[in-house]
DNA sequence: CGTTTTTTGTTGCTTTTTGTTGATCTGACT
DNA sequence: AGTCAGATCAACAAAAAGCAACAAAAAACG
């Protein structure tokens, strides 16, 4: 009976279907390894294997956790992917509130020994039962929309942290507003998760580059210079002044 | 019994799995001091060893939360079918953590206007974004293994509320020791949950009646005169002294 | 105070686990 | 069938974790 038993039950029941190398990878270990802890427990029948995967014993079960359908999925899965290759093992995060924080999150699900905050009640629960990871829920009261809490215990737990990044979202960029949200509560939320971080991380999909809008959201302050701006397509020249002291990631 | 054990479990409660080490630095003890201090717990079986790793005991071999997610998944979908007939549109809810929850919570999507408070931040996240609900998180810190909190911030939440309902369950029920859940910490949710509700809830499924059990859970106070426990199937006749003064619900 | 008892740290040794290397096997494709 | 890449297995060496016994420190007690 390994230590990483749990670990790997829970991947195989979480994608019905794993290879050694994926488990081998997620937990730090060689694929020798995982052959060997896997072992007992095919013999226990609690988990079935065959050539190059592992598998649940009773099938694929796919969604326990709502797989929400959002717009641009696809472009935001990209940034996600990228944002998971970014933050190491380890690492410390204050996550805002979003949908595309939230297909994050779930990126961030590779990644182990996470410490994080965040005011989503989604988030929280989507990082809170991966093994190895400290998740704190910041606020009480949830927003209908979204389930974050704005309220004033979310401000104050999110303020007696410390955190190595914080990654933040917005519903809108514009080339001479910088990036726009939907109400007053998300701006401070969003300076908040910033002042207890030393780095910042903005992940904006494609459709958020937009010239003239309408609605009509606030206005972020400008991110500190070097800031990471990660997003899944190059910017339109016209976001070059607002960009300058930002570093901005595109994939290869 | 140690000065320490307690600082102990609580961090095995709360991280599923902590190695020696990790302990003896947050101690500021040796290693050799943790393996002495936690010997006598695991002789009491109220934690588990494994070579690497302290282990929380829930149950002999309790898969982790994804995984009991679809366990039983036909059963328990009926109890929450009929939970969420008994609920009415506009009830104000406190709902307990487990697999069998998280599953009433989904049913409970097609009900309306409900207020909640729940520990789980899954349950929390499921219902908050259901248009019309009032859905509050109880607790920040939360545990690795089921996302749930059990802190301080969580029982003060919890008490500051008045609700209709409380909904509860357990991990088995025994005919003598009544309703069995797995540490001091879901003892005290429960009946925190139950003293500001007017009425209880327990949900258990067809596996739960079991007549003599493994693992060592830790047995909740009897429930009040009247209160409702909801099944899918009729308990074997053993069960019959303990559920006398309670309303049993079963399926038509 | 001095003594006894309990707890904690240290050391050396044993056991278990993990990584590495290389041989063997499997399945897909000519 | 023959070939090839990737997966699996076996065996050994290195590393990590565990254990037991004793010494040092702290606490309890008269």
């Amino acid at each position: 009976m390994s230590k990483y038993d749990q670990d790997i039950l829970a991947m195989v029941a979480l994608h019905g279907t794993v290879s050694v190398g994926d488990i081998a990878q997620t937990l730090d270990v060689t694929d020798q390894t995982v052959r060997r802890i896997v072992q007992p427990l095919v013999a226990q029948g609690r988990i079935r294997k065959v050539h190059g995967a592992i598998v649940s014993v009773d099938g694929p079960n796919d969604p326990p956790l709502p797989a929400r359908l959002v717009e641009n999925r696809a472009a935001k899965a990209r940034i996600a992917e990228m944002v998971a290759q970014i933050i190491p093992d380890g690492a410390s995060l204050a996550i805002d509130t979003g949908s595309t924080s939230g297909i994050i999150a779930q990126a961030l699900c590779q990644r182990r020994n996470l410490t994080v905050v965040s005011n989503s009640s989604i988030i929280a629960a989507t990082l809170a039962v991966i093994p190895g990871n400290r998740v704190f829920m910041a606020g009480t009261q949830l927003r209908a929309h979204d389930g974050a809490a704005f309220d004033r215990n979310a401000f104050d737990t999110v303020a007696s942290f410390s955190v190595d990044w914080a990654i933040l979202s917005a519903s809108r960029v514009h080339p001479h507003h910088g990036f726009l949200v939907n109400d007053q509560n998300e701006v401070e939320m969003s300076l908040a998760l910033q002042d207890i971080a030393s780095q910042s991380l903005m992940a904006v999909d494609q459709s958020k580059w937009i010239l003239q809008g309408a609605g009509s959201p606030l206005r972020l302050p400008p991110l500190r210079d070097g800031s990471l701006v990660v997003t899944d397509a190059r910017p339109p020249e016209d976001f070059a002044t607002l960009l300058t002291a930002l570093d901005v990631r595109t994939p290869a």
